[in-house]
DNA sequence: TTGTAAGCGTTATCAC
DNA sequence: GTGATAACGCTTACAA
C-alpha cells in the first residue's frame, strides 16, 4: 500500500507538502505541485480515508435509515437524499429498520459510533416520548411522522391536511361511503393515525358519520391493500370511495377492485398518498397527495449541516413540514357522470 | 468525546484491557470485565470506528453502485444487498451512476480510496473492454451484463435465455407479431442487446421473420414504455405481443395499451423481465422473467469476501449466472380463446 | 514556501 | 491475566 510519505520520498519533499497539494492548499509552488502530482500518478497513490477521518473527526458519510429500501416510497426518498448528499459532498450509507421499533433504536445506537457525520432516520415507531433514545451528541434528523414539537430536529409531511384534502376531493366528486384503507385510530400516533384523523375530519365537516367498518387497518404495502379489498368485499361492505393511506396500498386496492369486478373510477374512486413514480402510470393512473419530498430532503440536509456546525442547539429543535398538494388523475375522474 | 483510555482510567486498568473486553477476547478475569463494562456504561463510551478502521485497514462498508436507486429494479436489488451485507456484518453505502459511463467510472475510481472494503457495481456501460478501469487492488464485483469472460469478477443474469423463453411463450400462446419494447441490436453489448438476441433467436426458431418496425429501442423506464406504445400506434404498426426488456418498461406498455384502447391480454400479450414486486399487482398482473436476484446477490458477496481474503486472483476471474425462470401471470393468459 | 513534531483512538506484540 | 509500547496514515500547529 503506497502512503503519503512514499509519495513524499519519491517527489523529494515532505509528507506535509504532499498533503497540502492534495487538499489544494495555497502557498505551494507550481514546481513542487507538479513534482508531487506526478509522483502521485506514477505510484498510483490514493488518500487513506480512514486515516483522514480519524484525524479530522468526520467521515463524509451520512447515514440514512429507512423501513425498507425495496419499497418504492423509501427508494424514491433515498434517491433524493443521495442526490442531495452528493451535491453537498457526502456519501450515503443506507440502513434498513424493517419498520420495527427495534430497528429504529439500533440505527440510532449505531449513529453514536461516529460511523456517520449525521443520520437521517425515517421514523415509523419512535416519537417524542422516545427523545431519550436520540443521541444528543450526533446530528440526527427524524424524517417522519411521530416526532413533533419535541427535542428532536424533524421534517414531517402534512399527513393530516393531505388526507383531509384527499377525502374532501372524494366527497366532492360524489362519494357517499369512503373507506380509509390502512386507516387506524388507536395505538401509537404516526402517519397512520394522523392521516386517519384528516379523513375523519373531512367526513365530519361534510356531515357524514364515519362508519366503523370502513376503517380498514393494514400494512403500507401493495399486498396488504389488495387483501384489504378482498376482506371488505368478502364481508359484503359496500363503498364507493377509497382513501388509501399510501400509494403502495392504493396500487393494491386497484388490483383488488379489479379482482372484485369493480371499475375504477366508475364504481369506486381511489386516492393514494406519496405520489410515487408508478402512480402516474398505473391503470387507471392514481390521484394522490404529493407531500413535497424534494423540499423535505433539502430541509433535512440544512438541519443536519446546521447541527454539525453548532453541535448542540440546547434549546429549540428545528422543524419543517413539506408543502403538500393533491395531484388529480384518472382514479378519481369519472368517465360517465352519474 | 470519551475515549478508551478514559474508560481505562475510570476502571483502573489499561486501555489494552478495555480493548480486550470490548472485543470479547479470552483471558480477562470476570472481575476486570465487570469493572470495565460498568465504566463503559457509566461514561457512555462507544468505540471510534475511524480509529479502528485505520488500525485494522478495513471499513466494514461495502459500496453499491447502481444506475438509480429510485428505479424499482435497483431498489429491490439494493434491499437484497443490504440484507445480505447485514447478515455478514457489513454496512452498505449506495452510490448512483445515473446509468452513465462517467458515473460508473467515477464509482470505480472512488472505490480505490479505501472508503469501502469492496464494491458491487451494477454495470450498464462498462464491459470487458474497460477491464483496465477496474482497480486490481480493491475487491470489485460487476453485477451486470457487459462484463463476461474477462478479467473482472462478475455476476450476470440469463439475459439471452430469459428473453428467448419469454418470446417463445408469447409465440406458443398464439402471437404472430411480437414487438420487442426496449430492444436494440447495435451499439454496446449489454442487457439490451443480449435480450434482443434472445428475442430474435426465438422468432427465427419459430420460422418467423423479425420485422424491423417491431424493434423499438427505449430507456428502461415506465415513461419510455408508454411512449414506445404511443409511437407504435401512431405509426400504425400492428402487434399482438410485446416482449418488454424490463418490467418497468412493461408497466408503461400496459399503460400505453390502455390509452390506445387495446386490451391485455385479449388484444395484446405482454411480458416483462426482472419480476419486480409491482409485477404481481399490476392490472393485469405481469408475466415476467425472474432472474434469480437472491442467488445473484449471494454469489456477489461470496466473490467479494473471497477476494478480500485472497487479494489477487492473478488468473481466472470468477463468474456466476443467476437461475432464471418464467413467471406466468395474467398479461399472457387469455380469457377468451380465439 | 516548506518541513518538523505531535497526536487523532485503536489494537498486535510481547513482556511481565 | 494485564499492561507498556509502537504503530496504522494523515493533518494541525508551529518553526524554519
Amino acid at each position: 500500500m503506497v502512503t503519503m510519505s512514499d509519495v513524499a520520498k519519491a517527489a523529494g519533499v515532505s509528507a506535509m507538502t504532499v498533503s497540502n497539494v492534495i487538499n489544494g492548499h495555497p502557498y505551494v509552488s507550481d514546481a513542487t505541485r507538479l513534482k508531487v502530482t506526478e509522483a502521485i500518478d506514477r505510484l498510483g497513490y490514493r488518500v487513506n480515508v480512514a486515516a483522514r477521518n480519524l484525524r479530522s473527526g468526520s467521515t463524509g458519510v451520512i447515514g440514512l435509515a429507512v423501513p425498507g429500501i425495496g419499497q418504492p416510497y423509501c427508494a424514491e426518498l433515498a434517491a433524493l437524499v443521495i442526490a442531495e448528499a452528493g451535491r453537498r459532498g457526502y456519501r450515503v450509507a443506507v440502513e434498513e429498520t424493517g419498520a420495527s421499533r427495534e430497528g429504529e433504536v439500533s440505527a440510532l445506537a449505531r449513529s453514536r459510533l461516529r460511523m456517520y457525520d449525521g443520520l437521517i432516520i425515517s421514523t415509523v415507531w419512535l416519537g417524542d416520548a422516545d427523545a431519550a433514545v436520540f443521541p444528543a451528541d450526533v446530528p440526527v434528523v427524524a424524517l417522519g411522522e411521530r416526532v413533533r414539537g419535541g427535542a428532536v430536529d424533524h421534517v414531517s409531511m402534512a399527513n393530516y391536511e393531505g388526507a383531509r384534502d384527499a377525502t374532501r376531493h372524494l366527497l366532492a366528486r360524489g362519494c357517499r361511503r369512503v373507506a380509509a384503507i390502512g386507516g387506524r385510530t388507536g395505538g401509537e400516533e404516526g402517519a397512520a393515525t394522523l392521516r386517519t384523523a384528516g379523513y375523519l375530519a373531512a367526513l365530519r365537516e361534510a356531515g357524514a358519520e364515519p362508519a366503523e367498518e370502513l376503517l380498514v387497518p393494514c400494512d403500507f404495502t401493495t399486498a396488504a391493500g389488495a387483501a384489504a379489498v378482498r376482506a371488505l368485499t368478502a364481508a359484503g361492505v359496500a363503498f364507493d370511495g377509497a382513501m388509501c393511506l399510501t400509494d403502495s396500498i392504493a396500487l393494491g386496492v386497484l388490483r383488488g377492485l379489479a379482482d372484485a369486478g369493480l371499475d375504477v373510477p366508475d364504481d369506486v374512486l381511489v386516492t393514494g398518498f406519496d405520489d410515487i413514480g408508478q402512480a402516474a402510470y398505473s391503470v387507471p393512473s392514481l390521484t394522490t397527495v404529493a407531500p413535497g419530498h424534494t423540499e423535505m430532503v433539502a430541509a433535512a440536509f440544512d438541519m443536519l449541516l446546521a447541527r454539525m456546525r453548532a453541535p448542540r442547539g440546547d434549546g429549540e429543535a428545528m422543524a419543517f413540514t413539506g408543502p403538500h398538494r393533491l395531484v388529480v388523475r384518472e382514479s378519481t375522474t369519472r368517465r360517465r357522470p352519474r
